[in-house]
DNA sequence: CTGTTAGCGCATTCAC
DNA sequence: GTGAATGCGCTAACAG
């Protein structure tokens, strides 16, 4: 219902009819595109002019229809956040969603962007779950990819040739170019594979998470290049897939230890719970630290998982997608116009340095 | 760029340009109209030309584009969630936005909702922070108000009246109508201060959260009421506002001892962290528990916050609230049509009895 | 500095 | 069962 004065809108009880630019513009004695310069902050506007509908604006509590202008205009006021998994298969943990949330309000917030999340990953296309249903609906204009890639995902594709702005958490073996930032999961597995080489051992087991995914290949792959290189046959069965079910990993540890004789693991199962490793071990009759040693991947910069472990295993992947999503952030607002690739080190740190936290340095990073 | 046959869209390689359904209709030689039946699912298509229809959405990846859906439909797809502060003010937990994103997915997301949340909650309209700004602009067509609702809060009777679903997490005096889900802190602080008083105490100290809102009144009124049922004067300096600062509730905890000459406190600060309160207490020469008497709140049903408290209150509050998202994801979908209120009632507990947790009862709801 | 016109992609109305 | 015309609210391109 449009109004006919400024008085039956009231200041005190903005009106709830929806408004549109029209009806602002005939209050303001003015066309609809004036009022759409001063909602765009376009210039060439008089004061004058602009302060009465900026005025009237206010005070009907006017805001202009998304749909509206999401069909002509280009401008970017939506970041969709996309999980590449649904979390009954993927469990974010809490700290990580309540990070993934500081740092969405402190970089897109800040700049008064809008946060879209699809969480009805189960939309069957013909290549499978189709995570991007908000980008192709146009809800957002660029994404950002939490969560792994599975090493068959066809949407990461879609979503790089798209045009819009995006980063993934991740590389992605089949796409080079790809934007992400990320940890080097490889490097990670060969530092770890290489310290326990070092101490003597021969059968190295791995705790291997994400194994169906470009993050668990790269363990694989990172791993069994430090056993190349030390000249030790690779065992396959070594290398032992995990979910993120804690009796998952006590059966993986115990497995590892009784049937397939590993001397030494390595826990990349990014589970950072001590107690099911520890579990595995009992029901194998070791004590970890004493009858095997152990190397441990954390995510966290001021703790560590397992403190039997003979060293551990920084992935600092928090710190490289703060940084990714900054870039995004300037992707996004046409600060800058091309896509990044920023890949974190990881840093092995032995047991008995655990208070000289290190700080982690970058391997690559295409935006410097 | 429209396609002019299928085979230059490609199957395995859907096309990146933005299709409409005018491009869908000249590949299925149908009209636009057509398109749009099988979309959304309208009778009247006759099988053969919806598969036909059908196909090539799917083989193309078409999808809607949401803004000229917006703009002519009244379709309801996506919620809004908004945090009624900043969470500079109020930080929301590691556990709570956990809860908070898994009940999403849980309810809106098996519905196929989206979720857009405004993190920018710092524009400023002419009744201070305009919180709902996805709503007005049509992002989302309902929304969740997450958080303590101020006292001076303005924007709640905006979309009270604005005639979308909504649902908030607190009463609101000024609204007696107002669609919430919440927990009776009036109840709560009555049972609180009752139980006190029947120990004997007469100087009962409160660390009191969210004073400014609501909630926090609701906390004083109920500790009012018990206090003048057992004919004891008020002192207003008893009754202490604090923040979500783990020193705030340590200063106050020293205060109401030592200056307000308290022999008992009521925690209903929310922080449910022990070492505030016991910190506080050590300043005084305080054991609590001892040398004075506790009763702790919390929202958790499998733990308690305060050990030493001599009874403890549970507030449900994140019952009520999947409860009320459930009855609000009914709304959304025009299966129910009016608003609801639910209040649950808290539950007060010795520590003795800590073992055989209570269930928590509605006091009022009217929804059955 | 300001206004007019056209059209974004879709759903509604009405015609066939 | 199907299609043509119309308009949602806004902005780009153009005109004055």
């Amino acid at each position: 219902m449009p109004l006919d004065s400024l008085e039956s809108a009231g200041v005190d009880t903005p009106s709830m009819a929806k408004h549109t630019i029209y009806d602002i513009a005939r209050l303001a004695g003015v066309s609809g595109k004036t009022v759409s310069r001063v909602l765009n902050n376009e210039p060439s506007v008089s004061p004058a002019t602009r302060d009465r509908v900026a005025r009237i604006i206010d005070e009907l509590g006017y805001q202009p229809h998304h749909g509206a202008r999401s069909m002509r205009g280009q401008q970017r006021d939506c970041v969709g956040v996309i999980f590449s998994a649904p979390m009954n298969k993927w469990p974010v943990s809490h700290q990580q969603i309540h990070w993934l949330f500081l740092e969405l309000e402190r970089i897109f917030g800040a700049r008064g962007k809008f946060i879209c999340f699809d969480l009805n990953p189960y939309t069957n296309g013909i290549e499978g779950v189709d995570y991007a249903r908000a980008l192709w609906q146009q809800r957002c204009n660029g994404c950002l990819i939490h969560g792994a890639l599975q090493l068959n995902d066809k949407v990461i594709a879609r979503i790089h040739s798209s045009g819009y702005p995006y980063m993934a958490l991740n590389r992605f073996e089949e796409i080079p170019d790809l934007c992400f930032s990320s940890v080097d999961y490889d490097e990670a597995a060969y530092l770890s594979a290489q310290r326990l080489i070092r101490s003597g051992h021969k059968r190295i087991g791995m705790l291997q998470a994400f194994h169906d995914t470009q993050a668990g290949k790269e363990r694989r792959s990172g791993y069994t290049r430090a056993l190349e290189e030390a000249g030790i046959e690779i065992d396959d069965s070594l290398i032992r897939p995990v979910s993120f079910a804690g009796s998952d990993v006590t059966a993986a540890t115990l497995y590892l230890l009784l049937e397939c004789k590993a001397s030494a693991i390595i826990d990349c199962s990014m589970l950072e719970d001590p107690a099911s490793v520890r579990e595995g071990a009992r029901r194998a009759g070791r004590i970890p630290g004493k009858d095997f040693e152990l190397v441990d991947w954390t995510y966290s910069p001021d703790s560590i998982s397992l403190p039997e472990a003979c060293a551990h295993v920084r992935i600092p992947l928090r710190e490289a997608a703060s940084e990714g999503m900054e870039l995004l952030a300037q992707w996004f607002d046409r600060e800058r116009e091309e896509p990044f690739q920023i890949l974190r080190r990881p840093e092995l740190f032995e047991a008995d340095t655990v208070r000289e936290l290190p700080i982690a340095t970058p391997i690559f990073d295409t935006i410097r």
